[in-house]
DNA sequence: TAGTGGTCTAGACCACACA
DNA sequence: GTGTGGTCTAGACCACTAC
């Protein structure tokens, strides 16, 4: 027995046939991945193809089961398989349905995109949310910022936000004439829960004016609630101007 | 030794003290999955703290460290907890930048909102796509579709799609007439990479009348392309009633 | 009822990063 | 060196479920 890598037998024979001289450096659990995975997304193993078993797998790379599973478990986490016992386990269908969806801070998507940042605060109020608000912060006293995104200087996004005093008190000594209450919050507050609500809207004549835009352009509404235990941290409604401004979303399953 | 679950020894007493009577009936891991999901999400355990070593968590719960290993390798799967040899395990920076958006086929969107849902194929062409066109598909042979979705009989949304003959050369034959193409990509075609893209716009004169708006009202618009391998399979743009849609991302990191 | 996945163990060797 | 995670093993018992 020459342990090629495991704790005592098995030798695991990296490839049973290495037949180019590959001396298999990778684990010879992602060899597993990397070989099911490409079965799959080229197509070879169509939606509801049943993959090998667990003990199939086990003989044809010659490896523990447990070694097997975790592959497989690690496919199940990524949605590309789904289990079911004494049936076995079969390549999942894709669902285009979800999309990893980014959503940068403002500042960093601008910057990103190779064009200045500028901020401007509007208002800041701190009062008590009404029943008939959008966020389930009802009889809360909250903090009602409204504030200005600019890229180049010129109008990119105008948001309204509402911070929960309850949630976050803290907020209430923060300055937000200089820092956007968004990075502010990311570097503050912990969170276990969010919603976006996107949609076009065309702007009403004060927003218009915010944006420099003509009353009734489309615009594109970023909506975002976020939650602590349960708890509403903040409501935010980032006005974006549609003609400058996309989301964009690239998704591997 | 009783094993309770496990192989042989170790007994993993699943409750060491069932004082209340808890028989434990859930398995070890997600025991502790959950207990470290906890401290993680509610706070306790801010971004960037260290989490215990797999062998203190081993001690804590008396079990393997292949136990344990499992867990917190389904941690990092899930984003929450980042590795790094000889340092440990440290709590990950919660990134807002992504979530997951749910993008439904159309069909099934509008039957979950209680509605029906209708549909109308407008045109239907082969043709060569021309270099100027937005997705890869210069000089390839394509189908060009144009179609109308409805809900409770209203338009809702306007689909303009190109589909590569080359990647799926039995899209020649489907019967666009009654299935909507994006039902029967997604069972018929394997598929790699996809991107999207989410734009605000408002309606030009012939999409406006299509969806019964006025010429300017704001639409979503939601592009999307797809790959397989590298290559083009369909190209979609699907432009949707502004005031009558949304698109909605509910995202737990 | 038989066979699948679900879970767990008590070890082991290795690579790597830091001291 | 020293200690962390990375990976693997050769078993084991159990729960569920399709047949």
């Amino acid at each position: 027995m020459r342990p090629t890598r495991g704790g005592d037998g098995a030798s695991g024979a990296p490839s049973a046939d290495s037949s180019t001289s590959l001396p298999a450096p990778q684990p010879l659990g992602q060899r597993i991945r990397a070989d099911l995975e490409g079965k799959i997304l080229s197509g070879a193993w169509p939606p509801g193809h049943r993959i090998p078993f667990e003990h199939e797998l086990m003989a044809q790379y010659g490896c523990a089961r447990m070694t097997v599973n975790k592959v497989i478990a690690g496919l199940v986490a990524a949605g590309l398989v789904e289990r079911r016992r004494r049936a076995g386990s079969f390549v999942a269908q894709p669902r285009i349905h979800s999309a990893v969806l980014r959503i940068p801070d403002i500042p960093a998507e601008i910057a990103a995109r190779g064009e200045t940042y500028g901020y401007r605060l509007i208002s800041r109020k701190r009062r008590t949310a009404e029943a008939a608000e959008p966020p389930g912060l009802d009889g809360q006293e909250v903090l009602d910022l409204s504030c200005l995104h600019l890229a180049n200087g010129r109008p990119l996004a105008l948001e309204a936000r509402l911070i929960s005093l309850a949630a976050v008190p803290e907020a209430a000594d923060a300055d937000f004439a200089a820092t956007p209450p968004g990075s502010w919050l990311l570097r503050h507050v912990p969170w276990t829960e969010a919603e976006h609500r996107i949609s076009a809207v065309g702007a009403s004549a004060r927003e218009a004016e915010a944006l420099g835009l003509a009353k009734g352009a489309a615009c594109l509404s970023l909506e975002r609630r976020t939650w602590r235990a349960g708890d509403t941290v903040t409501y935010v409604r980032q006005l974006f101007r549609g003609d400058v401004y996309d989301l964009v979303a690239r998704f591997a399953p």
